[in-house]
DNA sequence: TATGGTTTGTAGCGATACTACATGGAGGGA
DNA sequence: TCCCTCCATGTAGTATCGCTACAAACCATA
């Protein structure tokens, strides 16, 4: 193979992987020394931010030029840009498949990681996001007459909080949470209705029959998955937001906020491109709802009125 | 005031602020000359990633001890530190407070505002989380027979979120949507009753009396608020989370991810706390409701068996 | 055991970050 | 207004760092 640059190996340079992923990806494919010299950062992710290179070489016990070797390898320009790619690695935190959640963890422990593992996991979706389609998400949005969420459990809330934002959608939404009113209002739908499925694993039998039935009667059908599946080969537009896969029973599903965060790009994307009128309604809404909030307007539960922004 | 470090100004040290925050914030407390090399760092974050010393000392038209001086000012210990801290905070994203919204984005650049402003809100919270107070909420939670949490629009979705947990608390939980509902549930609430009343502003009239109904019947209130306010003020333990205010009517909300994260480092908490019986059951449940999700069993509509973990 | 190539280390160079010191300039008091 | 003081800024110099060209050592194969 190449001689001064095995770095050719399959993908070293792709930057929708973190640092820290493509090292231990390329990890087998390193010469001995420079396997010494990424046991190191491995092992110790965050003080290695802080070594020099002649640091690192000597903690490895190897020369400096193998270090320099190292970082091309795992698709560094040099040493600087390896220290700096590194940091921006560590900045989001380390996903546990590097540091795992244990009972022995205090409160604090427990919430840095994971607080670190939720970011890195939208930090992956970020990544992985295809743009595309989420331009043709917008769009088929913003020709929608009526918009209907589906998804079931944790995906079930994505739909939920996809519903309260249509004041920014600006067409009806409805998410019912029963399979059955789900199927109803996926058949009920017009050749303009928009049904928008959620799913992480994109398997859920109930979710592909609701989707299917949208299809049928018409709709566009935008899928939400976490990978490419049975529900997002059904869609009209796959939205598929990568996540770090829960490893162990205690490690909290990240996929919701991913789910989230790109519901929060499709409102907004749509609401930026409705007219002036649109957004001067919005900005009224809020402002009223705030006042509301504080008890300005006690007379009857105002609950159902306007449940979009935060409370 | 010192001569060679004015940065003793106003907590410039403090560790909870990322660096663009720092600088920013020290601003006008700068030299002129310190100030010029802050206006290029500002202007153009990404792009001062690389920058060496020398190249930043020209582009701001000033020596190199000045940069150094900034660094200090700004409190890094060098310029390399500098770098890596300024790398890190980039790792995180740009919150919408340097890098605005607009009509003309593209998809992509959208996407990547969005997710950028929701990771560093994120980063906000993980940084200004009180570990104690999480620490009293698991114990809290543990001591409980039943939990009990309420919230309105996206803070509701939050109570939803953490009743689907009910697994991982191991003890009954609910999340009435309903103000008169949650208010009744709060009233029959016993003394080894917990109650999470959830509000971004901590304001919300219904909220409150939510909360103040279940204090007053004797259970444990745990507030989870986007900063100390009145909800904060009443419950026993308050859990805060920072995050970026909403800037502009387009700016989505970020303190429901920010709720949603803490739930889980709560949930998880007390899950790895209680008995290893308890985590098998834990296992067994998983695994059951991933074959089950595929339709190995599709005799009645499963929905309301088990809806903890995505689908 | 000899010989090819690959892996690793040595030596040296230019550039970089950092420090000690000197100069320039603004502001205040007589 | 002039001088003096103090603070801001720049100049000169140095140790160190990152990087490259080259040589030695290692391993495998014939």
């Amino acid at each position: 193979m190449a001689l001064e640059v095995p770095t050719a190996a399959p993908g070293a340079e792709d930057s929708t992987d973190t640092l820290l992923e493509r090292i231990t990806r390329q990890l087998p494919h390193l010469r001995r020394s420079e396997q010494r010299v990424a046991a190191i950062v491995l092992d110790n992710p965050v003080g290695a931010v802080h070594f020099t290179m002649a640091g690192l070489a000597e903690a490895a016990e190897v020369s400096e030029p193998t270090v320099m070797r190292f970082c091309a390898s795992v698709g560094c320009e040099g040493f600087q840009d390896f220290k700096i790619q590194l940091a921006q690695t560590l900045a989001l935190g380390l996903p546990v498949t590097h540091s795992s959640i244990s009972a022995e963890d205090s409160a604090g422990d427990l919430s840095e990681k994971i607080f670190d593992h939720t970011i890195s996991s939208l930090d992956r979706a970020r990544r992985t996001l295809d743009a595309d389609a989420v331009e043709a998400a917008i769009t088929a949005v913003l020709g929608a007459t009526d918009i209907l969420f589906v998804g079931f459990g944790a995906s079930g809330i994505i739909a939920q909080d996809a519903q309260q934002k249509f004041p920014l959608f600006g067409v009806p939404c409805q998410a019912p949470e029963d399979f059955h009113q789900q199927f109803i209002a996926a058949t009920m739908s017009g050749p303009r209705s928009v049904t928008v499925a959620i799913s992480n694993t994109g398997h859920t039998e109930q979710t592909l029959i609701v989707a299917e039935a949208a299809k049928k009667a018409g709709a566009t059908v935008i899928s939400l998955t976490g990978r490419t599946s049975p529900l997002s080969e059904l869609a009209d537009i796959a939205l598929v937001a990568r996540t770090f896969e829960d490893t162990d029973v205690y490690t909290p599903s990240t996929s919701r906020l991913a789910g989230l965060v790109v519901v929060d790009v499709l409102a907004t994307g749509v609401a930026l491109r409705r007219s002036p009128e649109h957004t001067a309604a919005i900005r009224r809404m809020k402002s009223e709802l705030a006042s509301m909030r504080q008890g300005v307007a006690v007379a009857a539960e105002p609950e159902n009125l306007a449940e979009e922004p935060e409370s």
